[in-house]
DNA sequence: GAAAAAATTATACGAACGTACAAACTTGCA
DNA sequence: TGCAAGTTTGTACGTTCGTATAATTTTTTC
């Protein structure tokens, strides 16, 4: 029997949701014949219902998308979702712990960043580590709703991510803001807080903006980080040293 | 008799949550013994239903408040709520709305910037004007509920939001963005286009940032604006003029 | 192939939801 | 005072919510 009525919320959910798919159960090739020709997306039904929650709270939050909106995109009966994730709350925290992954490159390039760059570049390439894997994984449709939903948790305080927020997150802000104390000498660690918050606000909102398209009469696309990341690298690195009175350049 | 069931939804409400309370019905010193010493609450009953929506709306989101928490907070009975504000979205919007002046308080301010600033110094009084009413704002309680509100509804993109932002909020952004094409000839519209967005995500975070305290290690506090205010002025300043290519002193 | 474990399914429960509505009450004005 | 308009209230409808559970089917293990 699957869950008890005691305890044991889930049987250890652990699969990705675009990244690595672990403990995967196996294939299933057997059974009844598929319906129609809806038979790339059965195999792994449990990574589907993570993916189709990811899309929902990206798009209409935690209490915008119910359990049976879920299941029904994600193909599934109603009972499968809470036998693979338990509650609600806890199918919802699994989206952010399938991407915890993307926490550790983020703090390696930054610890390359550091490693490599001449001192006078520091500043600069400090901020590439900041942005562009950001912008690499806002270029991906999947990864768009996963920063939607962490830019929300970022700003909204709500109760369901705060902690997520906190246990994942926090770790790599600090990592940059020493980074950024370190690179500016002159800088305390009180102002490279607050300029990395600015620094955050700006590209969050960035890699989640639907605005730019009419805001620039057309001219912009929002996807087009050709030209928007390097000027947004720019801005943030020139702003940092304006902000603090460092060198500008 | 009140709503009739076709249509009519509300007595056309208008009262303001901060601002100006408009068309007060009467005062109410009549009627039953007051049950406590709760008596400078009890007044105006529709505007007390406006200002708890805020609070609460802005705490958890739409979907995160019923109706009931909203009657509750504002100490009415549940079906005043409906009697003065119709649907649940327009009570909603109705918040928006009652903050539409505070859009022209800013058109005016950068107005002001725009005409009495010599030419050098334009940027900076326009990137004053862009962000110092809203640290006023934010300095007022009630204020930040509306500003974490507002910042949820630009970066959201939820469908209850998306209309009153764009009614509202597009014309501010458009005068803001002319105005910074304006002051750095060299930049074409589009780059003034992503340079807003880039401020105001800034902006937007740094207002509705609770981390602030525990990323830097206690020594900022988030309401700090004597500090954070001027940072923020230079990080968006120096931030435009390096990302253009403009001059930067 | 039988037993055990895991996966899948339909269904149901109590609670909370948005909304509506008919009374009762208060007020403004003739 | 009397009456119409506006305000306040309790209550109830139909729906949807999260969650639980028993039954059934499929897969794994011996």
């Amino acid at each position: 029997m699957p869950r008890t009525k005691s305890n044991s919320p889930a049987p250890e959910a652990a699969a990705a949701s675009s990244a690595a798919v672990a403990a995967a159960p196996r294939k299933r090739t057997t059974g009844k014949a598929l319906p129609s020709a809806d038979d790339a997306l059965a195999p792994n039904r449990q990574a589907n219902i993570l993916q189709a929650a990811e899309r929902l709270f990206a798009a209409r939050g935690f209490h915008g998308v119910s359990i049976r909106d879920i299941a029904d995109e994600a193909g599934v009966p109603l009972a499968l979702v809470g036998y693979y994730y338990g509650p609600k709350l806890s199918l919802y925290h699994a989206i952010f712990r399938a991407h915890a992954g993307y926490i550790g490159v983020r703090l390696q390039s930054l610890g390359e960043a550091q490693r490599a760059a001449a001192p006078e570049a520091l500043l600069d390439e400090i901020v590439r580590a900041f942005v562009l894997p950001v912008l690499e994984v806002a270029s991906q449709p999947a990864g768009q709703h996963f920063l939607r939903l962490l830019s929300r948790g970022m700003s909204d305080h709500l109760e369901e991510d705060e902690p997520i927020i906190r246990e994942l997150f926090d770790p790599l802000a600090h990592a940059f803001i020493d980074a950024l104390a370190a690179a500016l000498p002159q800088v305390t660690r009180s102002q490279a807080a607050w300029c990395y918050q600015f620094a955050l606000g700006a590209l969050l909102h960035h890699v989640n903006d639907r605005r730019i398209e009419r805001l620039s009469l057309g001219q912009n696309q929002p996807g087009d980080e050709a030209v928007a990341g390097p000027l947004l690298v720019r801005f943030i690195a020139h702003g940092m040293r304006g902000a603090c009175g460092g060198p500008v350049h």
